[in-house]
DNA sequence: ATAGCTGCAAAACTTTTGCCGTTGA
DNA sequence: TCAACGGCAAAAGTTTTGCAGCTAT
């Protein structure tokens, strides 16, 4: 079973319908592994494919696949836009580490070396660490204990 | 020497001009030591001092805040907005870490703990650990040997 | 057949910018 | 004094939404 079937399969089985413009975005993102995609980016590409596709779709596709688990958000300081990337099905550990240049905004995924940190890194990928964040996402105490009573982060 | 006497020294020592803005701003933020600050809610808490501040205003404060060091910046996954705490002078490291309820957008500081990691954060603060992002920020090696040539990442 | 999806255009939101009067050093 | 700054309003940029027609199951 390909890895595209894999995510097909995935979206089919959601409840969601399989389009002509799901197929070809999962497509565009598959082929491009290690790219990290705005919206704004993958909609010039699949423009390409078919003309007939609009920004919306790209937006909407983009927020079903992250809830599938298909792609994952990644937010930059100092940019206003949303990147996405492709979750590997095959990744061992489910955290995503990526250096970020701020000079020339290049986005280098890296494994998930946890002991190692910056001296590490700046050895293994000449990579100049600066500065760093480290964010967690879950579910606070307070509202373990509500029970998830309360509406969730998204809007 | 107050800290916030050291942040307007800051100030004057770069060369900006300690305004009325930015002395309420200043205030504002240190006053609040744990809460993360979008823009629009630090512009309503200033407009309780001072009803005749713009927007505009808080954005460009926050902007070179951030660039002195007094503020950073802090991304949320599914929030397009930016949120802003204060670097605080003592701090012996300079990583800076979040736990974020998906549930109730609760923006919670931990210490920088880095060899515990998720069992130990689940034990010590209770947070249920779902995801997290680690984003190192820097210079890539080809941009160190283009000596920093390239445009930086700050529009 | 029909619930879900798409494209389009408009709207919503956040953030930035230009302009001109004001102010801090 | 005068470069830097602030307020206002308009603009810019990204993302969301309403709607009417289309499509996958």
């Amino acid at each position: 079973m390909t890895q595209l079937s894999t995510y097909e399969t995935m979206i089919m089985k959601s409840g969601s319908k399989l389009t002509k413009q799901r197929k070809q975005i999962l497509k565009v993102i598959i082929d491009h592994p290690h790219e990290h995609f705005s919206a704004e980016a993958l909609y010039d590409l699949v423009k390409h494919i078919d003309d007939s596709i609009g920004i919306a779709t790209v937006y909407r596709t983009l927020e079903l696949f992250e809830k599938l688990g298909i792609v994952r958000n990644v937010k930059i300081k100092n940019d206003g836009v949303n990147y996405y990337d492709v979750v590997d099905l095959d990744e061992e550990n489910h955290f995503h580490h990526h250096l970020i240049c701020t000079n020339c905004r290049r986005i280098i995924e890296i494994a998930d070396e946890l002991e190692s940190y910056e001296t590490f890194i700046e050895q293994k990928y000449g990579f100049q660490v600066k500065d760093h964040d480290l964010t967690l996402y879950g579910i606070c105490s307070d509202c373990q204990s509500l029970e998830n009573s309360e509406k969730p982060l998204q809007k």
